[in-house]
DNA sequence: AAGGAATGATTGTTGAACAATATTGATGTT
DNA sequence: AACATCAATATTGTTCAACAATCATTCCTT
């Protein structure tokens, strides 16, 4: 059941549909997204496209020229420091606060064994979603509705960038078990290493990025 | 020069119109807002105020109920708690991780003076956007464009709120004061004692605002 | 080959139309 | 008078067609 959202608006369901082509890379950063094409593609009128478009304007997926279309967002050097930046604020914030007997913490466990399951069985995007889902369930440490909604923009933001990979093997992997401690840290109670742990997590994290980004633009 | 925002489609513009409406107060909370309505008072099309309106569904200030149209957002406990906890979350980081010579110091001080002017004035609601600069420029102190961008939103959610006190004056008065310690901390680099003097303040602002939401509220 | 006007395509915005749903009001029953 | 039923009405949800404004391209002139 992947719940389709059958009483939300139009607009809202059209924005589903494009953010996950988006995020599953089919769409190229930069490309850009004509109304009346992909009206023609959903089957619907250009000014329902129009309003989705819009909100993903908003999320920082597409980006809106004036009277030139709306594109595809591309991932810069910039944008890449900002979104670690965040994570790094948001989510080491998360662990400092946690309450040592929070649900979330379970789910930071089973995300952690799902990686693992993953990567021995050699399926990397299946250790990709399993690394999203430990990080979002470190942000509903919070508590909080907006951060957790904030979280998911960054979060196919963050994607977006992925897409940038031609090997998304060797970016997540590696960070399986470095997951681990930190949940293993934070079941201690132990909150202010775990914080620092996933501090230098994402800081490795931001500078693999950044390297793959730097090599990927480049030799344009 | 109040920025019009020439260039940016009518949906934004007219977002930033309804938005300044909701956050001077002259649209009750829970009231309906009709396309119809609101189409002819503006002059545009239904089609064009329904983008308005999505995108400040999507900000938290409206809500879209299917069939029913689009109402002002009421606070409740649940969202000032959210809201406050979004505060102390990245304010006190900000500041904690604050570099002790960034221009928004700068900014924060003057908008201490500001603050005392104003209340020296008696001019409550010029206090009251002293405050909101103050609080601003701490977020400013992360340099992040996209916690910026959050921020604006949470804040402009938490100013609907203060619509709902018939007294400004003693929500933001006091807190001019303690605006100015926590900014002296900052400025000795006791970037510690400044975050946990803003979380105090924090609370402080919670309990008051939650205090005159149950009060407004109660005796309905 | 450079500059510039004519052409064509795309976006920006509007107005009207109609289906689907919600609200209101009238009607009739108890 | 209180209540359910159902038609009438108003509002939202969505589409379509139109046109102005702007961008992109082509072709012509020099």
């Amino acid at each position: 059941m992947t719940e389709d959202g059958q009483g939300l608006p139009l607009a809202d369901r059209l924005a589903r549909r494009i953010r996950a082509l988006l995020i599953a890379g089919e769409l190229s950063p930069g490309q850009r997204l004509s109304e009346a094409a992909f009206s023609e593609r959903f089957d619907v009128s250009r000014n329902s496209l129009r309003e989705a478009f819009r909100l993903l304007t908003k999320d920082g997926l597409l980006r809106h020229e004036a009277n030139r279309g709306v594109f595809v967002a591309v991932p810069t050097m910039a944008s890449v420091i900002d979104i670690y930046r965040v994570r790094r604020m948001l989510e080491c914030a998360a662990l400092r606060q946690a309450w040592h007997q929070h649900a979330a913490i379970g789910a930071m466990r089973d995300a952690v064994a799902e990686g693992r399951e993953r990567r021995d069985a050699g399926d990397w995007t299946g250790v990709g979603s399993a690394n999203m889902t430990f990080h979002a369930a470190i942000i509903d440490l919070a508590d909080s509705t907006r951060i957790s909604e904030f979280y998911e923009r960054i979060s196919a933001e963050l994607r977006l960038c992925f897409g940038l990979l031609k090997d998304p093997a060797h970016l997540h992997a590696p960070f399986v078990d470095m997951n681990g401690e930190i949940v293993t840290l934070l079941e201690q109670n132990k909150r202010e290493e775990a914080a620092a742990q996933l501090d230098a997590y994402l800081n490795l994290a931001e500078r693999t990025m950044l390297k793959t980004l730097e090599r990927a633009s480049e030799p344009s």
